[in-house]
RNA sequence: CGGGAGGUAGUUCAGCCCGGUAGAAUACCUGGUUUGGGACCAGGGGGUCGCAGGUUCGAAUCCUGUCCUCCCGACCA
């Protein structure tokens, strides 16, 4: 198989699809919009996710987990929720399949099998879940509840792209009670922090924490948080969401709990998600044309140790010195891996690895064994240095964490040189095309200007910022007047 | 759902216009030589040409229908 990648500047979208692919960390399936997940990119998923639920649980969460249907009458309950979900469901009918008399050895829709209630497929959990929390909460003494659950939800999605917006995804979604407002309110917001903190140190892509406008607020929230992360072609990627949904579940579902003073009171929610698609954000933010590049953290793979070697003797020699080189590292606790494999030979390796983005590559030969080094390549900046294999695995570790540093500087740079005040609808609209990237702008505040913005320009409201500067202006569309510049931006 | 492209070997694709019973590269298998940036030689296996009809002596190729995928747009918590 041919193994070169579409340039960014020849065709972003097939630059993006060529990575995931050819970096091996997913396939198109033969379903509709749904991919698989190779090994390799499960296994970048796993580290996310491992990092991600200790983070939850180190906040005091706990796993569980709620079916996969949820009956129309459930789901339909929350009626903003089920409005702005509506369009997008996979509806159960039926039960069962049986022969079909028409086509011999073809199936069809047993008739007599219909559903009373057709299930439908969950887009998200909030229905199921506060019908079972109405059950788990009688008193003040049952709050908070802090519930995480690891699901695949189904979003029958028009057009989809790989991790961006598959039919079927996999995610993580927190829902959680509590007697007070307020205390909801922090925790939504703790979580987003959270989030932002991930995304940051362990992802080493720089977000936005801000809030959504009325207009991009999730179905059913009264305040919907998200972080922001910009891609390389200067489109903004929305990475992760933490609702504050007020009382509106706890009214549809009828969850009331009894407080010190023996008064009944609804109970108030928040939910918070962050998905595969985190995996996109990674893609877009770091890699180049020759392939993926992946933060350490996160990395499945951190070092890859390729020998060169003529002969089975030089091998030999190799292999030992490899293996104690291998504890070493291992006991610093790094992922590595040693490619041996004598069917490839060392360039195609080194081109192999770069395509998947190990971030570190050792290449070891017969010459280096007697000289007592080994080469150093990282695959962020293309930097190759001999090194000595004495304290080689500290020397790695320590590179490891510099590749770390470096990756989300380099990003938070971009990021940075890509927020550009705008202060007239002429410098607005020559920016969103010239420049893309966040445009800070002012906004008289109403759904109807952003809803025209929109229209024209594709560009949406993408966040305000947290502790966002008030400051006296006039929006840029209407004229009116403004407390605040918002971020514009288009987006994935 | 509108526009575009496409479905032929594991993969990428040629063949189709002009009908004659399927080909390349790569990958794979065997043996050998190789190994510091995608090795080479020799031999070998692998395809109901998306599916269903039709025309024809004969269909990957022509006609009709249908399903699916990707890209652009609309939509997208």
């Amino acid at each position: 198989m041919s193994k070169e990648i579409t340039s960014r500047a020849t065709d972003y979208s097939q630059w993006y699809n060529d990575l995931i692919l050819k970096g091996e960390l997913a396939d198109y399936s033969a379903v509709r919009g749904c991919m698989v997940i190779k090994p390799y990119g499960f296994a970048l998923w796993e580290h996310m996710r491992d990092a991600l639920d200790k983070m939850f649980k180190d906040t005091g969460h706990v796993n569980a987990y709620f079916p996969l249907f949820v009956p129309k009458s459930l789901f339909e309950a929350e009626e903003k929720n089920a409005e702005g979900f509506a369009k997008e469901c996979a509806i159960v009918t039926h039960y069962r399949l049986k022969a079909d008399p028409a086509k011999p050895g073809k199936l069809m829709v047993d008739p007599e099998a219909k559903l009373e209630e057709e299930l439908v497929i969950r887009p998200t959990s909030e229905a199921i879940i506060w019908n079972t929390y109405k059950d788990w909460i009688q008193s003040y003494r049952d709050l908070p509840i802090l519930v995480n659950q690891w699901a695949n939800v189904v979003r029958w999605e028009m057009r989809t792209r790989l991790f961006l917006r598959t039919a079927e995804f996999l995610w993580q979604e927190g829902h959680t009670a509590h007697a007070t407002k307020q205390e909801a309110i922090e925790e939504a917001e703790k979580m987003l922090h959270v989030y932002a903190d991930f995304a940051e140190n362990w992802m080493a892509v720089p977000v936005i924490k801000g809030v959504k406008s009325a207009n991009e607020r999730f179905a059913g929230a009264e305040d919907t948080y998200c972080i922001e992360a910009l891609m390389q072609d200067g489109k903004a990627l929305q990475a992760g969401t933490s609702h504050f949904l007020g009382q509106n579940f706890a009214k549809a579902f009828d969850v009331k709990f009894s407080d010190k003073e023996n008064k009944l009171e609804y109970v108030w929610a928040t939910s918070w998600g962050v998905s595969t698609r985190l995996i996109g954000a990674l893609v877009m933010a770091h890699s180049d044309d020759q392939g993926l590049i992946l933060p350490p953290r996160i990395a499945p793979t951190q070092v890859v140790i390729v020998p060169i070697y003529k002969g089975d003797e030089q091998k030999a020699q190799i292999d030992a010195r490899v293996q104690a080189i291998m504890s070493e590292l291992k006991a610093l606790g790094i992922r590595v891996k040693y490619d041996d494999n004598d069917n490839a030979r060392p360039g195609w390796k080194f081109a192999e690895y770069e395509m998947k983005g190990v971030p570190v590559r050792l290449a070891i030969g017969a010459r280096d064994l007697e000289k007592n080094v080994v080469e150093v390549a990282r695959r962020d900046t293309k930097e190759k240095n001999v090194v000595s294999l004495d304290g080689i695995a500290g020397y790695v570790n320590n590179l490891l964490t510099e590749i770390q540093q470096f990756m989300f500087d380099k990003a938070k740079a971009y990021r940075d040189a890509n927020i550009t005040p705008a202060n007239s609808w002429e410098e607005f609209e020559k920016l969103l095309d010239e420049k893309g990237g966040f445009i800070s702008a002012h906004w008289d505040g109403t759904p109807e200007t952003e809803e025209a913005i929109k229209e024209k320009t594709k560009a949406t409201i993408r966040c305000i910022p947290l502790d966002n500067p008030q400051e006296e202006g006039k929006c840029i569309f209407s004229g009116k007047p403004s407390v605040q510049r918002v971020l514009f931006a288009r987006a994935y």
